[in-house]
RNA sequence: GGCGGCAUAGCCAAGGGGUAAGGCGGAGGACUGCAAAUCCUCUAUUCCCCGGUUCGAGUCCGGGUGCCGCCUCCA
């Protein structure tokens, strides 16, 4: 079965043919860097962590490219409105750019730890001005776009396309929506290409039309030609970004080349926490460092991952908790089944577990090829994971049988949902937690069960837990 | 007002003409000194409502209702 997408442009999914057969160009809208990334972020970089992991998986060489906003917006249309990341700079007495630097970091550290890939190129609009300047030239040249005193403007009624992306046309509602018209643009829907600075705005740049700032759509199509060429096989981003932002980049960039621009569109749909909306201008937002004080990261990998990308996903401190039980279930098979391999016997296959590999596989691979139905491969995994603890529990399945599912669980829920396995512990800690374990072993010979439970309770308070095994106690942190 | 999406068990969530995946939680049992972990069994006659098409409808069509997103920065 082959891979299909759903294409926000044609509203359906489509069989994934890229434009050149096994390389795969995508872009994907990047964080502006003005505060700690929130779990709207999580969402959005895990779902296309996992495209991209999936699309390798399927063999296809592919560059990743996310783009780092580091130069601000205007906050708001009527261009009237503060440069976020200028705003946020004076507030906490930075520099713009030593701000940029430290909420990038933090962006990156956060992606790590969630175990998404680093992009390919992770290109910075601040140091992509030349080419923006050029993308504004040609647009100029080619007579999309007009000057008025130091900006230029693109006219969205030379570019024949423009609403094909968001289903709006604009000529007609344009009047119900009630913003300040510009008195510098021709039409109410043109968007600003380059933006003069005024007199205190610190981030500018010199060009052709003075001292400015690119406007807010232009980076994208910029750096993703620069980088993927003017055709790019996937554009993802979040569904917020389909209009205007999308649709914007749509009109400059195959306004300028007069080839289309993306041959499948991608969106995310958003996280709500508790129910409601999680906006930044709202100030409700939970930041993935938040998170991470009361869910392990994996656990809010599954979070994400256990719903479809295309749905919204509410953040909620039950699902959480769910995500957080999930994810230690799925994490104990896997210990147990590399644990088991260690004496696992030498013997031919066992058909019942070789079965549900097999099958296993089947699922995962025809969840993912429909659009990237994770949830649906989450199912699979768990399917399998059942029936592994089922055999290990009731026979000795071979090490040839153990290894083929320890290698599934590392192709499939390692390799293309991005899960980090861990076996807990490690050093000086480990080595006293097996003393004390081997202490409480004689205590127990003993029937001193007294003093066993106390350290077994005390231990627990630290956040460690003892299981007393068939085979032995074993030590594990919960959380 | 315009555009788009969603409604499936206590919670989360797949499925999308052929008789309801999976996770969490819950109940009972096995194992255990007791716990925990693990295993086994059970936990939706039914998919927001009303009509229709069909031998057959969560699934398709029409009409409601409710919730959400976008139309101003946001993943």
């Amino acid at each position: 079965m082959a891979l299909r997408v759903y294409n926000t442009l044609s509203r359906r999914k489509e069989e994934f043919r890229p434009l050149h057969e096994g390389f795969v160009g995508i872009y994907v809208c990047g964080p502006t860097v003005y505060d700690h990334p929130h779990i709207g972020h999580a969402k959005s970089y895990i779902s296309f962590d996992v495209v991209v992991r999936y699309l390798r998986h399927l063999g296809y060489r592919v560059r990743y490219v996310q783009n780092i906003t580091d130069v601000g917006h205007l906050t708001d249309n009527a261009d009237q409105g503060e440069d976020k990341i200028e705003k946020r700079a004076a507030a906490e007495r930075l520099e713009p750019m030593e701000l940029v630097e430290i909420y990038m970091r933090s962006y990156f550290e956060d992606m790590d730890a969630l175990g998404n890939l680093r992009p390919d190129i992770s290109p910075r609009a601040s140091g992509h001005i030349p080419e923006q300047i050029e993308l504004v030239k040609v647009l100029l040249d080619k007579g999309y776009a007009y000057e008025v005193g130091g900006s230029v403007y693109f006219s969205v009624e030379k570019f024949g396309g423009y609403g094909k992306l968001s289903g709006r046309r604009f000529q007609e509602q344009w009047e119900a929506v009630r913003i300040a018209p510009n008195p510098e643009k021709r039409h109410p829907a043109d968007f600003a290409l380059w933006k003069r600075a005024e007199p205190g705005h610190i981030l500018r740049w010199p060009s052709p039309w003075g001292w400015g700032y690119p406007g807010w759509h232009l980076e994208c199509s910029a750096m993703s030609m620069k980088y993927l060429g003017e055709t790019l096989d996937i554009h993802g981003g979040g569904m917020e970004n389909i209009f205007p932002h999308h649709e914007c980049e749509i009109a400059q960039s195959e306004a300028a080349t007069g080839k289309p621009f993306v041959r499948y569109w991608m969106h995310n749909n958003m996280v709500t926490v508790e129910g409601t909306k999680m906006g930044k201008s709202l100030g409700n937002f939970v930041t993935i460092k938040e998170a991470l004080k009361s869910y392990s990261p994996m656990a809010l990998r599954l979070f994400v991952l256990g719903s479809h990308y295309r749905s919204p996903v509410d953040y909620t401190e039950e699902a959480m908790r769910a995500a957080q039980r999930g994810w230690e279930r799925l994490n104990r098979a896997v210990q147990m089944v590399k644990e088991r391999i260690r004496y696992a016997p030498d013997g031919p296959e066992d058909r019942e577990l070789s079965e549900a590999v097999r099958r296993c596989e089947r699922d995962f691979s025809e969840a993912m090829d429909d659009d990237f139905n994770t949830p649906g491969a989450l199912g699979a995994l768990f399917e399998l994971t059942r029936e592994v603890l089922a055999g290990l529990e009731s026979g000795t399945p071979s090490r040839t049988t153990l290894k083929k599912v320890e290698d599934l669980y590392s192709r499939l829920a390692g390799g293309v949902l991005g899960f980090r396995f861990e076996e807990e512990g490690g050093g000086r800690e480990e080595e006293l937690l097996d003393l004390l374990v081997e202490v409480r072993a004689e205590l127990r010979r003993a029937k001193n069960w007294e003093l066993a439970d106390r350290i077994r309770e005390r231990l627990r308070e630290l956040g460690i837990a003892l299981e007393d095994r068939p085979e032995g106690t074993v030590w594990r942190r919960y959380s």
